[in-house]
RNA sequence: GGCGGCGUAGCCAAGUGGUAAGGCAGAGGUCUGCAAAACCUUUAUUCAUCGGUUCAAUUCCGAUCGCCGCCUCCA
């Protein structure tokens, strides 16, 4: 599979509402390696636009300088998230000889023409358009903007897109072409890079719904007008994530960064958790509350596996409960087959872990079960990410010395002084559970 | 003005032509010295409103109200 998705531009990259296509990126690439298929999987970094040309201009310093901390701070947010690495990253700036290679084709085939210092795309040599947004024109034009059709600039028409503007000889940023020295518009670093790297016609396009049109669609008419062949089989649309029920936007004060929502000390798993667990062609209203909701989720579903990892069970195998397990396997796979249904999928290991903790109750999980079990548990988490690294975490002496002295108040029955220590502990941020194997903490 | 999406319990939400998954929060119980965790039970006669089609609609159709996105620069 071959599959190519809309990355960011550098310059504001961070949004938490990028963050969920992302993540959902994420988790159809780790769904389609789940099914054994092999994946190529591309993110664009784009790296060229009128206000990082400007402002790298005003700092006098090179387009690479201007864009590395972006490009860096990008990729710890996206680890941090969970979200494994694309297999190429390409970058638009590294890209200008195909980008040009594109528009000269398309010069040649008539599919674009020079008109007052651009290069533009010849939509009505290309009659597709509007096929993946099914946007009409004819409404627009009457309706009560003068948006579309200003036609301030000398296009044969008023949709037509730039795919090269020029530059002046003596302005820093532009690259030499044969039709001219200048710098590609918006859309064709898209086209050059996926077909560069996944053929001209590839599996998947994915990106949010704000690029559907026009960035997505312009795509086509590039590609397609330079190939003659179908440019992407699928596309994906990531749609909105909105903040307490309000579009995101800086006005409203609630355009935050992933950096801004883990800085307030949530896990990267729980944010993860709640990005992915609306579909994502649904908008998600995300708001601190359900934040935490899902923090306690994701914590309890943790508690789970270190309790049934550390369980003492009796030997054998309940036969039974292993196929109920499998059965929420199969939900999960039923789910995740019907367009990534996230939410479905996850109510499948819900279930699994009610089932599993009921039987757990009942002590009619045995030996062989448990590797089972974890072993199904590792195939959910394969794709949804959320279950913490095993770390083995060691407490220092002191801590060790008071669960003990602890234990032994509690066997004396000299439960004031157990307490006592109880809440010390939870003072240093250690919390206590008694089981019936014995004593369990945590970290929080 | 054009195109598209959405409106389901306190909150986030899935879903379907035959009467509502899951999570968070809440209530009662079991367990526990007490907690915690876990488990069990419980929480929408109802799916924005009003009409229509149908034996039957939350699910289809129409209208109304509300929210969101795109239709302009830049990516």
């Amino acid at each position: 599979v071959r599959m190519y998705i809309c990355g960011p531009t550098v310059w504001n990259f961070a949004h938490i509402g990028n963050f969920r296509t992302f993540t959902f990126g994420d988790i159809l690439r780790r769904y389609l390696k789940y099914k054994g298929y092999n994946l190529t999987h591309v993110m664009n970094l784009t790296d060229v636009d009128d206000r990082i040309i400007k402002e790298a201009a005003k700092k006098n310093i090179s387009i690479d300088e201007m864009t590395a901390p972006f490009i860096k701070a990008f990729w710890e947010d996206s680890d941090a998230i969970g979200n494994q690495r694309p297999d190429i990253a390409p970058r638009a700036t590294e890209h200008i000889a195909e980008m040009i290679e594109i528009i000269q084709t398309l010069l040649d085939n008539g599919h674009a023409y020079e008109s007052d210092g651009s290069i533009y795309y010849r939509i009505s040599a290309f009659p597709d358009y509007g096929k993946l947004s099914k946007i009409k024109f004819e409404g627009n034009i009457v309706g009560g903007s003068e948006r579309v059709d200003t036609d301030k600039y000398d296009k044969e028409d008023a949709r037509d897109f730039a795919l090269w503007k020029f530059v002046d000889a003596d302005e820093p940023t532009g690259w030499d072409a044969p039709f001219g020295r200048g710098r590609p518009g918006w859309h064709i670093e898209c086209s050059a890079m996926s077909m560069k790297y996944l053929g001209e016609t590839f599996d998947i396009h994915a990106g949010g719904i704000d690029l559907q049109f026009p960035h997505h669609e312009n795509e086509i008419a590039q590609s397609e007008g330079a190939t003659g062949k179908l440019f992407s089989k699928y596309w994906l649309h990531g749609e909105f994530l909105k903040i307490d029920n309000e579009k995101m936007a800086k006005s409203l004060g609630n355009d935050y960064t992933l950096r801004d929502i883990l800085s307030r000390g949530f896990s990267p798993f729980a944010i993860r958790y709640l990005l992915f667990s609306v579909p994502y062609d649904k908008q998600l209203n995300f708001t601190f509350d359900n934040l935490k909701g899902a923090e306690t989720t994701v914590e309890r579903l943790n508690d789970f596996k270190k309790r049934l990892q550390d369980a003492k069970l009796t030997d054998g195998i309940n036969t039974d409960l292993q196929e109920k397990v499998h059965g929420f396997l199969s939900d999960f796979e039923t789910a995740m087959d019907d367009n990534l249904n996230t939410s479905v999928a996850l109510a499948a290991l819900h279930n699994m872990v009610r089932e599993v903790n009921t039987a757990l109750a009942h002590e009619t999980v045995l030996t062989e079960d448990r590797s089972f079990i974890l072993h199904i548990l590792d195939k959910f988490d394969s794709v949804f990410g959320i279950f913490g690294a095993p770390e083995e975490e060691i407490l220092d002496e002191e801590i060790e010395a008071l669960i003990e002295k602890r234990q032994e108040s509690r066997k004396n029955r000299d439960f004031a002084k157990s307490d006592e220590i109880r809440v010390l502990l939870a003072e240093k941020g250690i919390i206590l559970e008694d089981t019936k194997d014995g004593v369990r903490w945590k970290r929080k």
